[in-house]
Formats: structure tokens, C-alpha cells, sequence
DNA sequence: CTAGGGTTAG
């Protein structure tokens, strides 16, 4: 007997205790307790058991919710060893799992690896998801061609991998095109793929094209709702959301945690107290008090609206403080003038085996500004690239230009100008002729370099200021 | 295979 016939016999002698380990872990699965399912998968193992078509689905599913390459690759080679690798659910499964823990060419190869990939919607389907998640347009659209040509059908989950990289700039050409398309292709525009386009819209900041789109579409749902609210909020247009919001609760939706996230954040810009508190009395009716999502925008609100005492005791209260948590704070400390507190805190995150990120820095470098503490500034801002690896961006630079401007450290602010790799915007000249115009030294900036730079970007395009409006 | 979220200066 070879190897394959005896693991063969061994399945089929086990198949019949497979079917109550394969329903334990789906319910697990699809209740999103996917640590639970990988360990009940473990279990079958371990009791003997040997898992089918039917398990690795749930499984490596699992695997890919919590991001789990290293587990997932070896559920890969139980796959192997089992012989489902040619099934259809199987395969796909693998697919998606790989496209989402970013290893998109272990995803391609197990998609090109079976001839069969090419003649199925789903296999098609969980590569283009993969490729958008990484927001490569290109392979994107190679694969929706192939499909064409090839006459894979297409359906409203291939048109989601199309729409979701449309929504970076410079895509949304290509996205309207698409949209165009469901549009021909008769798709449901009250489903998923709506709720994709209307996404894409926003975050393109082509606001009023996304409302058309959400007045069209007759059912709104939850998530249709959300992502108009949030695309409002993100586009900085508080007061739409508020009015969107009141609209949606007159309507009798329900809200969620995301609606609400949305509404807090706008809340926060607006300085809208009251409001932020009815919310937070929703969320505690609601059951949402323990998100950490809303906790942020929470202790965010209360700081932008002068409760730091309440925003306090909000992040306090957190049981798992995140980076946007401690920002958040920070940036609350930072806001109030309160700076070597937002500093003790800053370290206080590190030290706790918190990395921070760009916006990290950020709130901690204009809280440095507004505190007058010039030198730690500096060396946050030394620390930031040389220590973490992270590349200062335009909004770092204005920090620091505010920050040495307000010092009457000008000479060093134009240095650093100079220096800098990243596109000078606004906020940056903003910030540095601020501080000429404390320090009476107007000079200082027509002698830059960026200047020249400055006047022949204003003649090639007007998104610059002209020298007249200066 | 599958749509929506929090933090950042001037």
C-alpha cells in the first residue's frame, strides 16, 4: 500500500468522528471566536481525528482574521498532506488567507498551482481581494481581464476587488469606470457593491458624487448609513454628519459602534459638548462602552471640548490602551498647554512597549511647541527616524518649523526647510512665516530656497498660493 | 471570495 492509500484508508476509517469537530469549529469560525476555533482544531488533531475539506475552511479562515501567516502556512501543508488542496472551498480559503496576511505571492502560486483556479468566479475572486488589499491596480485589473477573456463569470464580489483600490488618489478614473460597469452589468447597487462605490467616492473626497450615489440607492443599511457618515466626518464635514446622523436615527436605523465613531470624531472638531454626551450615553445603552474604537474618539471629544479631567479618566479606565489611545491623550495634554505632561506620557507609552507611529509624534511635537519646550523637541524629532525608523512627513516639519519659529530659533527652521526630503504644503509655510512675523523677520523666508521652488509651482498649477495672497 | 471605524499640527 503506498503512503496516499494508507492516509486514504485512514481519513475514511476517521471521517466518522470528523462531522462534530467540523461543526464545533465552523460555529466558532462564524461566530468570529476564531482563537477558539484554531484551538479546537488543534484538539481534533491531537484526539485523532484527521481533518477533511470541510475542516480547513474554518480554519485557515481563522487563521487569516488573526493574521496568522506562520500557522497558516502549515495549515497549508496539513492541506497538502491531506489531499484537498483541489478543493474548490479549500483552495480559496488559502487564497484570501495569504492575500491578507500580505503574502500575496504565496496566494498566486497556490491559485496558479491548480488549472482549476481559472475556471472558477471564487478562486478569481479571493486573489483580487488580495491584490486590493495591497492596492495593486495593476494586477487588479490583469485579473479581471483574464477573467473577461477567459469568461469566468463576474459578479458583485469580483466588482469589490475592482472598487477597493479606487478609493487611493489618482484611481478614481479607473473607479467611476467600474462603477459604470455595475451599472451595465445590472449589479445590485443596494448591496456590498454600492456600499464599496459610495466608500470609494468619499475617500476620494469626492463627497457630493458619494451622496448622489447614497440618495440612489433605495435601501440604505447600517453600513450604507456608516460609510456616509464617516465619509463626511473624514472629509471634515462635521456639521453633515451631525444632520446625516439625526436623519438616520429618524429613520429608525439603529446605530452601531461605527456609526457612532463617526459622530464622536465630528463631535470633537465642532466642540459639540452636549451632543458628544448624548452619544456616550447611547454607546453605555447600547452596550458599546468597552470598544476601544469609541473610547479613543471619546477621550479625543472630552480633550477637544476642555474636559481633560473626564478624557482622563476615560484612558484610564481603558483595560487595553492602543498607540491611538495614548495619541489621543497626549494630544489632549498638548492642546491645553499641558506639555510636560503630554511628554511624561509619551515616554510613559514607550516604556510600556508601545511603538509609536507618525501621529504619535505628531501630538507629542506640537505639544513640545506649545509648552516651549524646544529642546525635546529636537531630540524627539532626532529620535523619530534614527530610533524608529520613521521618515518625518510635511506635518512633522511644520511641527518642528512652529516649534524652532516660536523659539526664535529662525535660522535653524529655514535649515531644516532646506534639508527636508518631503513637498513643503501649506501648514509648513504657514508655521514658518508665523514665526517670521513674531520675530519681525520677513527677510529670512524670501532668501529660501523653497521660495523659487514656490513661485514656479504657483505658475504651473494653482494649488499653491500665488505671491499676492502671501 | 464579500462593503463601513478611532489618534495628528497651522
Amino acid at each position: 500500500m503506498t503512503m496516499k492509500t494508507k492516509l486514504y484508508h485512514h481519513l475514511q476509517s476517521t471521517t466518522t468522528k470528523n462531522p462534530q469537530w467540523n461543526t464545533l469549529l465552523r460555529e466558532a469560525a462564524n461566530k468570529s471566536l476564531f482563537t477558539k476555533a484554531l484551538s479546537l482544531y488543534l484538539h481534533m488533531l491531537r484526539s485523532g481525528a484527521f481533518p477533511n475539506a470541510f475542516t480547513f475552511p474554518f480554519a485557515i479562515k481563522s487563521c487569516a482574521a488573526l493574521s496568522l501567516p506562520i500557522t497558516g502556512k502549515q495549515l497549508h501543508c496539513h492541506v497538502v498532506k491531506s489531499g484537498c488542496l483541489l478543493e474548490p472551498f479549500v483552495q480559496t480559503s488559502l487564497i484570501s488567507m495569504y492575500g491578507k496576511c500580505s503574502l500575496i505571492d504565496n496566494a498566486r502560486q497556490v491559485f496558479d498551482e491548480n488549472p482549476q483556479s481559472r475556471k472558477l468566479t471564487v478562486c478569481y475572486n479571493s486573489l483580487l481581494s488580495g491584490y486590493a488589499l495591497k492596492s495593486r491596480v495593476k494586477d487588479v485589473v490583469v485579473l479581471f481581464c483574464e477573467m473577461r477573456g477567459l469568461g469566468v463569470e463576474i459578479n458583485g464580489v469580483t466588482m469589490l476587488g475592482l472598487v477597493q483600490p479606487c478609493g487611493i488618489p489618482g484611481n478614481l478614473g479607473l473607479g467611476m469606470c467600474v462603477h459604470g460597469f455595475c451599472v451595465k452589468f445590472g449589479l445590485d447597487m443596494d448591496s456590498s457593491v454600492g456600499n464599496c462605490l459610495l466608500t470609494m467616492y468619499v475617500k476620494s473626497g469626492e463627497i457630493d458624487c458619494g451622496r448622489k450615489l447614497f440618495n440612489e440607492m433605495p435601501r440604505k443599511g447600517l453600513i450604507t448609513w456608516n460609510a456616509m457618515i464617516n465619509g463626511y466626518a473624514q472629509n471634515g464635514l462635521a456639521n453633515n454628519v451631525l444632520e446625516l446622523y439625526k436623519e438616520m436615527e429618524s429613520k429608525g436605523v439603529c446605530p452601531d459602534p461605527l456609526t457612532l465613531v463617526g459622530v464622536l470624531s465630528s463631535c470633537a472638531h465642532l466642540g459639540a459638548l452636549s451632543v458628544g454626551k448624548e452619544v456616550e450615553r447611547k454607546m453605555e445603552g447600547c452596550g458599546f462602552s468597552s470598544n476601544p474604537f469609541l473610547n479613543n474618539a471619546l477621550i479625543n471629544m472630552y480633550a477637544r471640548c476642555g474636559n481633560l479631567e473626564k478624557a482622563r479618566d476615560i484612558f484610564d479606565g481603558m483595560p487595553v490602551k492602543s498607540v491611538v489611545s495614548w495619541t489621543a491623550i497626549i494630544g489632549g495634554y498638548g492642546m491645553h498647554g499641558q506639555g510636560e505632561v503630554a511628554v511624561q506620557l509619551f515616554d510613559e507609552m514607550i516604556r510600556g512597549g508601545i511603538r509609536p507611529d507618525g501621529t504619535a509624534f505628531v501630538s507629542v511635537l506640537s505639544a513640545c511647541s506649545h509648552a516651549g519646550l524646544t529642546n525635546k523637541g529636537v531630540d524627539y524629532f532626532g529620535v523619530m527616524e534614527r530610533k524608529y525608523g520613521l521618515r518625518p512627513s510635511a506635518e512633522h516639519y511644520s511641527c518642528m518649523v512652529d516649534l524652532l519659529g516660536r523659539a526664535g530659533r529662525l535660522n535653524e527652521a529655514r535649515e531644516l526647510i532646506e534639508s527636508m526630503q518631503a513637498r513643503a504644503d501649506g501648514a509648513l509655510w504657514g508655521a514658518l512665516l508665523g514665526a517670521c512675523k513674531i520675530h519681525r523677520n520677513v527677510d529670512l523666508i524670501a532668501g529660501t530656497r523653497q521660495v523659487e521652488v514656490l513661485g514656479i509651482a504657483a505658475k504651473k498649477k494653482s494649488a499653491w498660493p500665488s505671491t499676492d495672497e502671501m
